[in-house]
DNA sequence: CCGAGGGTTTTGTCTATACATAAGCGCCGC
DNA sequence: GCGGCGCTTATGTATAGACAAAACCCTCGG
């Protein structure tokens, strides 16, 4: 093996492939190395880190895969231009989002149905009639005060272990993160004015603003849940942290 | 190198790593292997699959990265509880989400002024005083109706380059966009009811429900820019789709 | 009973090598 | 000039072997 160690010893955390990889991030994010421009082939990395083709190649299929770079066959790799869309968002079951923050959580079962799809339940969940689903509704609480509103409806079809659950004392949301694995959602986020009924579940004035979130969730193609959550107002807010691992 | 056709030719596309990466995905998707479960040890599945250990090893590193198993020393490897914190999100440039849906995209500057950070700069950006700031407002139009109001901070210092782009053709978040790479965000969503100058900005009436979005980008630590949308009411919803990518 | 120490197992990293594949480049003949 | 063929080059994939590091486990000594 040839010698490796860093003889000026600067930046020797770390394995090599991660101060490889450090290295290389740091140009691009520092903007050294602008969108566009050519990454050093892998025989010269190798040879300016002294190690073999493996690991600089590892490295870059690594920034490659996390979007910094493209990488084209007989061309080279390529720094790729900043790109907003797509990143990794942080987003909490309810109840450990309120347990999180040391306020007491509460929960509370409003009406739990069972019934076969009819045409809004269909469209929703894109099932096919005579399919069996789940109506939920319910409360969360945070120290006592309405926290959200939530509607769910669950496709009996893809998981007919909603039926044998309880839903009284555990909130659908968090049972179906620790049991179903899914692989898609989607997410929509909007302003909305409280009805009469949503202002009095959540205690709230007749038309002020609620905050709406609607996510559906799939499971190979099938969707597994869809669910309307209401927040009251101002005082709730989604947060979102993000960095860019585009794909 | 061994045999490894495979002889009843069943899945053989793609190329053995991501065979194999298929494979074990789906055998978690599915629920064949529930959260806690332990994955074959390396040498099991070299064995399985008639391949080197460095080839499985990249399989399940990068099921490690997606976060759909967690490798343990010594342990093993074990299928993680699904987690929804986390997962690629895509959010739009604003004019590239207009135009994307074929509608006219236009846009105005109603402000923009240089100046040393005051208190609550400071307090937004986290910088220290006497750095310069570019402070912006405009709006969005979508087929000539309000589609957005923007208030958005720069900070000089990270992107110098900002104080000499023209933003009365540009919009900034557009700019920033292509020119400047980011490594964390931070969104705040909620609602709240629209003042008297939202109101106007955004041609609804007084107190209904607006969808607020503040947003800030670091890079390298250093706060970049903040920015605050602001979209009238039920018109707009925020789309967020995700797939199961967790870090 | 408990704690220290050593052995074992599994993952983590790295090397050297090999062949496959895609794509740009230039040469050649027409 | 230009279309096609083949050479070259860089990446993509895979192998076999080696040593390191972490962590569980068991045993031994007090």
């Amino acid at each position: 093996m040839r010698a490796r160690s860093d003889p000026a010893g600067n930046l020797a955390n770390g394995t090599l492939h991660h101060r490889i990889r450090a290295d290389l991030e740091g140009k691009i994010l520092s903007g050294e190395w602008p969108p566009g421009h050519r990454v050093p082939f892998e025989y010269e990395l190798m040879a300016g880190y002294d190690c073999s083709r493996m690991t600089v190649n590892k490295v870059l299929s690594g920034l490659a895969a996390a979007g910094l770079i493209e990488r084209r066959r007989r061309a080279g790799s390529f720094v790729r231009r900043p790109q907003f869309q797509s990143a990794v968002l942080q987003i909490h079951d309810i109840k450990a989002e309120i347990s999180g923050r040391d306020q007491a959580y509460e929960y509370e079962l409003l009406s739990q149905r069972r019934r076969k799809a009819n045409a809004g339940d269909r469209e929703a969940l894109a099932v096919g009639p005579q399919v069996g689903i789940l109506a939920l509704r319910c409360r969360h609480f945070a120290d006592r005060r309405p926290f959200a509103l939530e509607e769910r409806l669950i496709n009996l079809a893809a998981i007919p272990a909603g039926e044998t659950i309880d839903f009284r004392t555990e909130p659908p949301g968090t049972w179906l993160l620790g049991h179903v694995p899914w692989t898609e959602a989607e997410h929509h986020i909007s302003a909305a004015e409280a009805d009469a009924e949503m202002a009095h579940r959540l205690e709230v004035v007749k038309g002020s603003a609620c905050l709406v979130v609607r996510r559906r969730t799939w499971r190979a193609g099938e969707t597994v849940t869809v669910v309307r959550l209401i927040f009251p107002g101002p005082s709730y807010h989604l947060v979102a942290r993000f960095t860019p691992s585009q794909r």
